[in-house]
DNA sequence: CGCGACTTTGACAGATGTCAAGGCTTGTGG
DNA sequence: CCACAAGCCTTGACATCTGTCAAAGTCGCG
């Protein structure tokens, strides 16, 4: 399925530094969560060259191919990593919420990474890579909870590659449905009882590996089963327990565990 | 599509210290690609106590779902990361080959990683997850380049949810064939013409998400079209330019980046 | 209030799965 | 050295899931 697609020049707002961007601070809490950080190595995360942009809906923040020089961090909004075929064919191998990073492997990686695009209005802050590589070099512990961030993102991605590689429709999406339902609420945003979840059919398929049609169809099947209700990019989860049932989810991949190295 | 399946008793050799393996220089050559060592760095990693073990095709090394404490690096043989539904059906996540560790993250998890099976008679070395760990709180560079190996790692797990999400089966085919052509390139073994790959139909089909029968409709299309021709555990590569067509492929996902960090 | 994007539905097509059977290879034991 | 067994490969017929195409309905925003 082909999504629609622009590249719409990003809105950027002038360089700030970080004190002046409460976005960061985000970053600095989910590396925290990730690995042990002292108050010095929270102060140099503080002290780096960040810059907050906005993206509208369906546009490019990073292009397909494109070199890549700084990581990105969701303030705000839904962004899609994503890889795409020739014949205009994508494939989503990655959703992030606020508090994600985008790509986290980037860093230690010379190739272009794949397309980043936010699939709503999003805000997103922007931190190259140098400063960030140097940072690494003189605080290990931050090049720690970064790979633990990275090991966590690979986990997501691994499972997902069991499920449209190993599940119909119907339980593609429902694990789909609950891994954000636990992201979400692990991010402090809604609960096993629903969330906000801006995303369109179209680009469902594009995650799910199903055509928009067939989404919809299967939406249906879910939605006249009573297990889940979608209106309005939010998701109303009517019967947790089946819609865990018909996914065959568990949840322990999404489970922060606390720091085992540092 | 359900695999034979069988859970033997691995067969272990006596514990022995680092210097007896040679397997063991393995894993250092493998992280010094990835990062910078220094003598002191690879003298500790040459003093961790690891196992060597023996695994027969189609036996288990890691089952599902159990806790896993140790890392395993693969001295000979093909090993495949997988995870299974309850309906037997899997779903192999990677494919591990001479040289590679498998599951990189899990070191960073407190979770069950996935099931590790070998695919043929395989030799692997086996290091206890904490000495591992402390070996890196140390060792800081060794914990950037084992890092960039868990970042490579999910790189080729993005492009193989590419394949499996966007490709049709001979694209997911030939695609699968020109990776480990140039994987197998890069232990030293085998080139673009042709390289031993010891896997059966039916754990292709667990890799690629079709049934065997349907690899083996697809493998033969290959072969009359006179692009590859397989046989005795061996690929042929008659046509690489015309394999890489068929599968859209671009090598630069696997390319090997000095280190970035350190 | 009208346009564009998104959703919904039906009819039909195509890729891939399932089932079943037979042939081939390889290793092993007599 | 032969014969057997087990696993693996190959093929055909048929079933099913999901994709494609086309059109109408709905929603939100300018």
């Amino acid at each position: 399925m082909v999504g629609s697609h622009e590249f719409l020049p990003i809105e950027r707002g002038p360089p700030r530094i970080g004190k002046s961007l409460p976005a960061l601070s985000l970053f600095v809490e989910r590396l925290a969560l990730r690995g042990l950080l002292s108050d010095d190595d929270k102060e140099a995360i503080i002290a780096l060259p960040v810059q907050e942009i906005s993206a509208r809906a369906n546009s490019d923040v990073i292009r397909p191919a494109e070199p890549n020089t700084h990581m990105y961090v969701v303030a705000d909004g839904l962004l899609a990593r994503y890889g795409q075929m020739k014949d205009g064919q994508r494939q989503i191998v990655a959703l992030h919420i606020v508090g994600d990073m985008a790509d986290p492997d980037a860093l230690t990686a010379r190739q272009p990474s794949f397309g980043l695009q936010a699939l709503a209005p999003s805000r997103i802050i922007r931190i190259p890579h140098e400063p960030l590589r140097a940072l690494v070099r003189r605080h290990p512990r931050i090049g720690q909870s970064l790979w633990a961030e990275g090991a966590a993102d690979a986990a997501i991605l691994s499972h997902w590659l069991v499920s449209i590689g190993g599940r119909n429709a119907k339980a593609r999406l429902a694990h789909l449905y609950c891994e954000m339902a636990i992201r979400y609420r692990q991010a402090g945003l809604g609960s096993s009882f629903g969330f906000e979840f801006p995303i369109t059919q179209n680009h469902l398929g594009d995650a799910l590996s199903l055509s928009t049609v067939h989404v919809n169809r299967t939406l249906k099947e879910l939605r006249n089963e009573g297990i889940v209700d979608v209106h309005g990019g939010a998701v109303n989860v009517l019967d947790w327990k089946g819609l865990c049932d018909v996914a065959e989810f568990d949840s322990a991949y999404l489970e922060v565990s606390p720091s085992l190295i540092a």
